[in-house]
DNA sequence: GCCATTTTTGACTTCGGATGCAACATGAAT
DNA sequence: ATTCATGTTGCATCCGAAGTCAAAAATGGC
């Protein structure tokens, strides 16, 4: 090792091209090896305290943080969580990732955040995502059972957001969407509504498809066959929705379930702006997700609010778990969702 | 390097634990040396097409991709960039996130994705930053100078979001508040509006204090000197804003500027069913920045939309120059805002 | 078929920190 | 003072890919 790196590392700490310090510089300012040094930031080694102190007194100096590239590839741990969101500017995303990234980093761990503009850029994204060797990662995104299986096989544990895997097994978090429907269906019934409508999202929305089934069912139950409309989960969804269906029951809707928030808000403004129709007086609307927006004064929705805070929470928990014991069970976890009453719907 | 190893990774292609494959492995299966697998996954690197062909055909029996942090210690670049994002919860950002993350994986570079719960997080993030070895950062929080001095200090080249160094140099990127505002408010003289009132944001925030400089500044040459309420920036603020202006106005305003779009929101929603007011006819609002929501149905916000997507592309671009090409001098880029019209204010 | 030139190739070293092991120091117990 | 246990320390090696350099192979010209 050159004298020449100490020196460059020294003046580093305030010149231009600085941080090259290694723990080998530390090393020979502190007068002890370069083991010392790595053993001085482990917490947890076998080292003297008075050397430790000496040893982050000399790297405070220099500047000197453990590289951990290099770390990682001795220790095989990288302290890297791949975080896949699907669609980040639904309203819904922003609040779950912002839980997710508090949360992994209050337990050591950074995020290597993957956003797709599409469901079919999944694959290619996975070819991102191996060669940083992740310690985990959790998704919110639809993920084939081929696709759940290159993480068991590369041992990488995964937890599917609001998910489920079709065969593979998988572990996952994710709001009791048939519970949450029937919730929203029974007081719409309780209210006497029978003429309904229901705006979805995309086929291939895993949580859309829940929870409209489970709306058809509850409906069903009750001999109420509902109108369909299929949108894209967004606000403008919600308004040619609505026109849809005002068109389809020709005018004669006593309620709309929309399967999220978005939609549901984009119900309500087209109701009120294009039909002059009061909320919830000659219209009952209810959304599901209870975001952020939906309680606004100008909405007030009626709807189903995800938890995201203890789902988050669990998610992270969950796949701590799974990175420190690998081989853990699959397990899945339901949350029920909080009903919220709101103002968008009578209540029976 | 064992042989054991070699059939390991064969079988780890499907089998559990799997992945351990490394570029001694595709060798040995190809039937040449590591260095040739080296080099047949760097573009433009010297090597026969048939070779190339052969030692990926082996890659690919063994699901072998190379190692990034093995890579990244040798090469020093890591393809991370780090994203700090203030508050993810607020509406404006998630957009930004979506599009740099687009942006920034479609020129091969990952996202290390750093919020914060409050700004006096920032010198702890950046200890948390530092070890990975970014190739560069897009920081949409408040930097102290010697912060960004760290960032020059260790050649990491930075792009503020919206934000601008005082002191120490720094590249940015921003939309022009003050520009914006002068539009918002010509209008608002404009229309007759001489009682007006500002909803603020924190005077910790950069665009907030420089949206309200400016709205100031253009009233006072009027003549009008506006009544002032600071709030956080969050659609509750745009609520109690409302009341506080209408008690200090005595209930007399002509119109309210708020410094964002979702303390506007809330002005609206507040002032329609607390004061029972018609907006615009009774009350003219205005926002700033242009999300999703503003341009609802239910709102019809007039604001002054970012160009989000040409300031994130414009982000990522300087920042991949500054990477490619250290020592650039650092360049302030200011993006005009789109005026959109909408429904929310009387027009001149 | 022979020599000069260009391509392709593999052995070896490097990046920076972690760790097993043996050497060493320290203090207590005998 | 001697022995033993315990606590520290440094040496050497390893992780996995990339790059250097010189040797080997392919190519071309005559």
């Amino acid at each position: 090792m050159p004298k020449k790196k100490l020196s460059e590392a020294i003046s580093g700490g305030s010149g231009p091209g600085g941080s090259g310090a290694t723990s080998y510089d530390v090393a020979e300012l502190a007068g002890v090896s370069q083991s010392a040094v790595s053993r001085a930031f482990r917490k947890g080694a076998s080292i003297a305290p008075k050397t430790r102190e000496k040893i982050m007194r000399a790297a405070k100096q220099l500047g000197y943080q453990p590289n951990a590239f290099a770390r990682g590839l001795i220790t095989r741990r990288t302290n890297l969580v791949a975080v896949v969101i699907s669609n980040l500017t639904n309203l819904y995303y922003p609040e779950v990732l912002a839980e997710l990234t508090q949360r992994l980093s209050a337990v050591g761990h950074r995020v290597l955040l993957f956003s797709l503009a599409s469901e079919s850029e999944i694959d290619e994204m996975l070819g991102l995502i191996w060669p940083y060797r992740v310690d985990g990662a959790i998704i919110a995104a639809r993920l084939k059972d081929d696709q759940i299986r290159q993480f068991n096989d590369r041992g990488i544990p995964i937890i599917l957001y609001n998910r489920v895997g079709e065969g593979e097994p998988a572990a996952s978090v994710a709001c009791d969407s048939a519970a949450g429907m029937r919730e929203l269906v029974r007081h719409l019934l309780a209210a006497g509504h029978r003429r309904i409508g229901i705006i979805a999202g995309p086929q291939d929305s895993y949580v859309g498809e829940e929870r409209l089934d489970s709306a058809r069912r509850h409906l069903g139950a009750a001999g109420v066959e509902p109108f369909l409309y299929r949108g894209g989960f967004d606000y403008h969804s919600g308004e040619e929705g609505l026109r849809a269906l005002m068109e389809a029951s020709c005018g004669k809707l006593d309620a709309v379930i929309a399967t999220n928030d978005a939609m549901a808000m984009g119900a309500i403004d087209c109701a009120r702006s294009t039909y002059d129709l009061a909320i919830p007086d000659q219209l009952s609307i209810v959304g599901f997700d209870g975001v952020g927006p939906a309680t606004w004064g100008g909405y007030q929705l009626t709807t189903i609010r995800q938890p995201v805070r203890r789902m988050a929470q669990a998610a992270v928990d969950m796949l701590i778990e799974r990175i420190e014991q690998p081989g853990m069970i699959p397990e899945q976890r339901l949350f029920g969702g909080e009903f919220l009453p709101g103002r968008s719907a009578r209540m029976g």
